[in-house]
DNA sequence: TTGTACGCGTTATCAT
DNA sequence: ATGATAACGCGTACAA
């Protein structure tokens, strides 16, 4: 009659190996290595007394010993939005296909912070890194970005950017700029003529493809009204009423960068007394859930967002280190934007 | 002139020793352990040593040799739903001000994954695991559940429970009783009478305490009409449609036992010809930020989800095996439930 | 105060 | 096929 290991103590590899009656390398290489070079008999003798003990690997005592981990280190401006927890939902599930852990750090829309993640994250030795909604763009931290980010490279790592180009790294963008465009000339053929943009500043880069492309996609239309505001819902309540304040005069229909801002904007019509639909259009881009349960639902660009999340894992794992996937997006047109009858 | 670890090697303490020409154990000291018993000067060389090459110490290294680490581990039913992604805001928040990493796992409403999720974590030996959502009442799973999580607490691990009260272990919960009840004395107030309640199947703690709450608010009105359905959005929208087919009869106000369920019977009450808040009230739970760019803007019960997440760590933190934060909520009146005059 | 040496739990190399 | 044993990178008694 044997006590086993005592009380209140985890088991190790070496309680397995005693408990199954051999060495310490028989029970590794029956857990986890090579299974193929053990006896029968002691792989089930093993397996037994790991489940009899319920033995868990000791994580990071592999990692050391193999000199690499299992982790994927997902770095997001804001877990509680929409965009980005969509994202980490596609990054976990494809994670966890891969037998990866994944570590989560928020950076709170400040790109000083975003560095000191990075950096810190370093300590996890993370076998991937992915970044998703970073606003690197001409920040004074993006050399000092980049420069650490090629130390996880120079150490085995691969490094995923989400939506963010022009870096020397794999990247996940979505067409920001062609989704645009098609919403523009989407609305163009509905009947719309007078287009205002809400749009946040252009440093953030996802903001001002999305200007661009809609830009790019009018044509034989007086130049749009632009309104810079937030890049939030605040941000597009804030613009639509400074719209309203200044007069709609003619404008017919509103393209906010993002559904947030869009939704924001729909509210804040309401407020000043207009009907959003009907008397100004409203679109926006990403398609969140909400976009159609708001009234009148909202026309926006559909974004594959988890499967940005599945695609980053992917291009990781592809070890092509400076690959691009490129998202397709859709225009869904809804009834925020009625086709409108030529005048 | 040096030329210090080979290019494409990760600095180790050991690298960092060298440059700062010290022992091993002296650099260790230096930069993590008591840097008190440590000269002045040996303390600059190995922090100029350590920064030069830009060295981090390997998390995995000091988890082994320390005996313990420094990670929470994080579990969800779904990242993508505002309800998890808030509370995980929380919990990362919380994490950072403690400075701990955090990993994620998703469970997908499953008790097998969620038990499944639970085992393979022990691997990591975090020193804190957070579960969120679970839906652990009366899975046969429970049990092993349970058994598992007991582990944790013999290994030295904290245990705490997000919304899942009754179990031996750290508890945050949200006040779903009361909060439903309270919702039903504000509803009474402005004067409805008949109600149904949308609902999800029992065996969902959540659901049930809420309708049960709901029910014992109500006093001196009929027998709700009571609607089991899923406990999504989805659920909500066939809830609603199935309200109306059967006939709305003397309905006046409907809860779903959540804002994305109310949401999505709205949205279904509309498709039917309806017109949420006039021709039938409509009130949630969570007060989600939808809930006011819905139209007509939701009535709710507001829960503190993102303070969820931090009592969460809190709780953990305080080491109080068992203790138990009952978080507060409060009723939000919106335009889904207009005043209703008296008959 | 500093350095030496051992231990943490695991994998991998090398004999056997 | 199996068992010693040397790594892995770090913390920390213990000795100096």
């Amino acid at each position: 009659m044997d006590d086993g290991p005592v009380a209140g103590d985890t088991p190790t590899l070496h309680d397995v190996a005693r408990e199954a009656g051999v060495s310490i390398a028989t029970a590794s290489r029956a857990l986890n290595g090579s299974a193929r070079n053990v006896r029968a008999e002691n792989l089930t003798r093993v397996r037994a007394a790991a489940a009899k003990l319920n033995y868990e690997p000791h994580l990071s005592a592999q990692a050391i010993a193999k000199g690499s981990t299992m982790t994927v280190a997902l770095v997001v401006r804001d877990v509680a939005d929409p965009y980005f927890s969509s994202i980490a939902a596609g990054v976990t599930q494809a994670a966890r296909e891969a037998g990866l852990i994944v570590t989560m750090a928020v950076a709170d829309s400040s790109p000083e912070r975003e560095l000191e993640i990075v950096k810190t994250l370093r300590g996890q030795r993370p076998r991937i890194v992915i970044i998703a909604g970073s606003r690197i763009d001409g920040t004074p931290t993006r050399e000092s970005l980049i420069e650490e980010l090629q130390e996880y490279r120079t150490a085995g790592g691969q490094v995923v950017l989400v939506s963010q180009r022009d870096l020397p790294f794999g990247t996940v963008t979505i067409d920001n700029h062609g989704g645009s465009a098609a919403l523009a000339r989407a609305l163009l053929s509905i009947g719309y003529r007078r287009f205002a943009v809400f749009h946040a500043p252009p440093s953030l880069r996802t903001s001002r493809d999305r200007h661009e492309g809609f830009l790019s996609g009018l044509t034989g239309v007086p130049e749009p009204l632009a309104i810079e505001t937030g890049f939030t819902r605040a941000g597009g309540y804030d613009a639509a009423r400074r719209l309203v304040e200044r007069g709609l005069e003619d404008v017919e229909v509103v393209f906010a960068v993002n559904d947030v801002m869009a939704i924001g904007a729909m509210t804040a019509f309401r407020d000043a007394g207009l009907t959003p639909g009907t008397d100004i259009g409203v679109a926006g881009f990403d398609d969140i859930g909400s976009a159609v349960d708001v009234v009148p639902s909202l026309t926006s660009v559909a974004v594959p967002l988890r499967e940005a999340g599945v695609s980053a894992m992917r291009l990781a794992l592809s070890a092509d280190a400076e690959a691009t996937t490129r998202l397709p997006v859709s225009v869904v047109l809804r009834e925020s934007t009625p086709p409108r009858p030529p005048a």
